[in-house]
Order: structure tokens, then C-alpha cells, then sequence
DNA sequence: TCTATATTCCACCCGGAGGTAGTATATTGC
DNA sequence: GCAATATACTACCTCCGGGTGGAATATAGA
């Protein structure tokens, strides 16, 4: 019931990034600011830029930078990039075709929370988490 | 975002054996009517049977059978034992100390689900499973 | 007593998430 | 041109959840 390490990563690189304003974010100073292990964060951010979400610019000074606006882009989109939203979406108990015609014995206690994390994951935006309380990072 | 398969499995196999009434239940008979490995569920309710869930007879016509009130076990004892309560609990991009005082950029978002869900644990009894609408098992 | 059927315990295998190491390649600034 | 610093790519390692195999032990019932 948690989030990947990887996706954990990566919205906290893209809230830093787009916390601290500026263009181009090496992998070397998100790793050190936000201790993530570089090799790893390098990785990472090669998938977030292959799947459009970021952008890479090679050589020295180089880095990556987000492209689209902070409000288009959702949790979800993230969470579907790194590690994908099945699990947010099956069944708790793991049936096939679980729903209210045909529900397994914990679906009425848990479709709930499950529909609501699933609408939180896709109506929250990187805006609202770049403007929101939460200092850490 | 998911249920371990051990815990699955736990819930479905005390389900089933809370419906099924009767006494004794052979591994081999839940294996068979659950469709879950033999020898993985084998040890998982011998952990269960450790941890004074269910209770064990051992030699022919032997098996397991639950000891307490099923109003007394809830989602949270089970999940607790085979898999732990941590990732419930735990901040959901994995800090410490994340609260309302002090919180991570996702807190607002999330802290709702978190609480909501581990309330349902600490409250849903195997007894409700029983008696719910949900005919898989 | 003997056999069939049950739990119990041991060691092992497999795949995937997380993480590390080394090297190739691109590009800026001297 | 060349050194410094960046991304890109490949291969490998470790840990753990899930799963399998085999033998030891317990015991009801013929």
C-alpha cells in the first residue's frame, strides 16, 4: 500500500525543479539537494524525458527541464510512467471483474477509497503541489 | 497500492472457512476450493496458527479452524500479521515525522485516504466480510 | 500395528524493485 | 583542440515476495 521508490523520486525531483523556478537541473544537483542515489535518479529522469515529461539537454551545463505547464501535468500521468496505475485499479482481493454486480467480499468496504485515491491521483496537478504547505522535499 | 498475495489470500481462506461453518479445514481442501498454491498457504496458516488466529489439529482428519469470535478479528490484525501495518502508516513519499505541523508537498492530498483507510481496517471485522453481499471468494 | 492423511520444517528457485559501476557520447568554455 | 561536465546505455548485484519440492512428524481409523 505504497508508493514505488521510483515514483516517490520522481515527484519530488519535479516538485523541486519546479519549485526552484529556474531552467536546467542537472541529475548531479537533484541527486545531492534531494538524496537520491544518482545512478538511479539518472535513470529515472532518462524515462521521464523519453515519455515527454521532462526535457534533456546534453553537454556541460546540460540538465533536464519540465516542459508542459505545471497545471497539466497529474499525479497520475506520473504515477502511470513510473510504475503504472494497475494496482491502483484492481480489485483488493485480486478478482477479475469485481463490481457491484458481482463483488468480492471486501469491495463494498474498500471501492470507496480506492475511487477516491484513483480521482485524487488524476485531478491533482504539479501546480498544486509546487503551491501547496508541504516544505519537505 | 496493493494488498500483499499473502494477505489475499488470508482474508479469502478466513472468509471461506467462516462461511463454509463447520470445524476443520485441510490446507488441501482450501487450496483447492480457493485456487491457491498448496504449499505457499500451507505456511501461511501455520504463521496464522503462530499468531493465534486459527488453530491447528494435526494428523488425519486434521486441519485448521478459527478460535475467536469473528466480531473480534479485524482487517488490521490479519494485514498486521502477514504482511505489517508500516506502508499504511507511513508517510506516502516515505519522510519522517510527516503531520500537518511539518508535512511532505503530497500530505494534503493524500493524508485523507491514509487515515480513512487504515480506519476501515482497525473497524471491518471478519464477521462483515462474512455476512457481505460479496460472493467471490 | 499399519496406512493414509494431515501439519511442520527445511532448502531451494524465480522475477522484479532498488541500487551500483563503468563506459560511451554530447557539448560548453577555456 | 582539449578538458570538464553533462546525459545515455549496458551490465551487474542484492533483497524480498511468491512459489515449489521433499522429508519429518503427528494421528485417526481400519
Amino acid at each position: 500500500m505504497r508508493l514505488y521508490k521510483s515514483s516517490e523520486y520522481a515527484i519530488r525531483c519535479l516538485v523541486s525543479m519546479a519549485r526552484s523556478g529556474g531552467d536546467l537541473h542537472s541529475v548531479k544537483s537533484l541527486s545531492d539537494n534531494l538524496g537520491i542515489p544518482y545512478k538511479f535518479l539518472g535513470r529515472l529522469m532518462s524515462l521521464l524525458g523519453s515519455e515527454g515529461l521532462v526535457e534533456s539537454v546534453q553537454g556541460k551545463a546540460g540538465g533536464y527541464r519540465i516542459v508542459r505547464p505545471l497545471e497539466d501535468i497529474r499525479l497520475a500521468e506520473i504515477v502511470d510512467i513510473v510504475e503504472g496505475l494497475e494496482s491502483y485499479e484492481r480489485c483488493i482481493l485480486g478478482f477479475d471483474r469485481c463490481d457491484e454486480k458481482n463483488p468480492c467480499p471486501m469491495h463494498e468496504f474498500w471501492s470507496g477509497h480506492k475511487d477516491g485515491i484513483l480521482e485524487m491521483l488524476h485531478s491533482t496537478t504539479l501546480a498544486q503541489l509546487v503551491q501547496s504547505e508541504g516544505k519537505k522535499i
